[in-house]
DNA sequence: TACTCGTGGGG
DNA sequence: TCCCCAAGAGT
């Protein structure tokens, strides 16, 4: 007969994530206190589908620049454009640098605390909201990203990957988040730090992992469940690569700026690469002045 | 809901 | 080599 855990979850994660958590800045809190909420803001929108190992010079590099949202927020978006260099992603840098407006005319430069206030920014959703509201300013929400919906997936459902992404996450972590305001924030913390280093998409280490007595997967022998999850398209030949060699191009050239015609001109598929040209220019990533491309001022 | 949107490191 | 995946959001 399996033994009850000797923990709850939240002490058992607890534990863990003060022993073997990563030291990354954003969680210092200098950082929190030289930055306020800009800081994680920015660092959570750099984070978003962009790996930590890239984001850390490039948040450092752009907190320097722009040590506030008011000081982003007089920028031209071709400064932001090129900052961004190859985070990737590039419409991010767009709506970072539109959300840096919106804070300065709307909330006096500061940007909010509640999450329905930060939810109606540019380029927030449903996890920066919160990542903001709970890892800067300590408030009690859920915050749902790819690897607490892996951990939930495995340890609770006993299932190998999480389905696909869905309202119903952020109920299901409510549900196991504990009532003090700073012991969920932590928790948050853990579930997410516990599904990036142990309770990893690939190869987990589950003989490393603080909850393995208690995991609905482990237990069952951790069955191949199937995946449900949508495969990422294609990259070679695609839409999104022609765009990322034009882009590519307009950074890295003087004054920002090339003829058209010049611009991926080795490219086969002229008729793509103009689709790609025209809709950056819809996306506000890049602009035409006669002949020229240009990053938008 | 399904699809699009970069870039690069690791298995 | 190739494929997978990464602190998601907008449409």
């Amino acid at each position: 007969m399996p033994s009850a855990p000797a923990t709850d979850l939240t002490t058992t994660l607890t534990r863990w994530y003060d022993a073997h958590a990563r030291d990354l800045p954003w969680r210092r809190p200098e950082f929190h206190e030289q930055y306020g909420a800009w800081g994680t803001l920015v660092s959570e929108f750099m984070l978003q589908q962009t790996p930590v190992a890239r984001v850390i010079p490039h948040l450092d590099a752009w907190l320097t620049r722009w040590p506030s949202a008011p000081s982003a927020a007089i920028a031209s978006p071709a400064d932001v454009v090129n900052q961004w260099a190859n985070l990737g992603y590039p419409r991010r840098a767009l709506w970072l640098h539109r959300a840096a407006i919106e804070v300065t005319e709307r909330h006096g430069g500061t940007v909010p605390r509640d999450v329905d206030a930060l939810l109606a920014l540019s380029g927030i959703g449903d996890y920066t909201a919160r990542a903001v509201a709970v890892f800067h300013y300590g408030d009690r929400h859920p915050v749902v990203d790819t690897n607490t919906r892996r951990v939930i997936a495995r340890a609770v459902d006993g299932r190998s990957q999480p389905g696909p992404p869905a309202k119903r996450d952020l109920d299901r972590m409510t549900a196991l988040l504990p009532d003090d305001e700073h012991r969920a924030a932590v928790f948050n913390a853990a579930m997410m730090e516990l599904g990036a280093t142990v309770c990893t998409a690939r190869a987990p280490r589950c003989e490393a992992c603080p909850i393995a007595d208690r995991c609905a997967w482990l237990a069952a022998g951790r069955p191949d469940t199937g995946d449900d999850r949508r495969r990422q398209a294609k990259y070679e030949g695609s839409d999104r690569q022609v765009r990322g060699i034009v882009l590519r191009a307009l950074r890295e050239a003087p004054e920002h700026r090339m003829l058209a015609d010049a611009v991926a001109a080795d490219w086969v598929d002229r008729g793509q690469r103009d689709r790609a040209i025209d809709s950056l220019m819809s996306d506000g990533l890049i602009e035409a002045d006669g002949e020229a491309l240009l990053l938008p001022r």
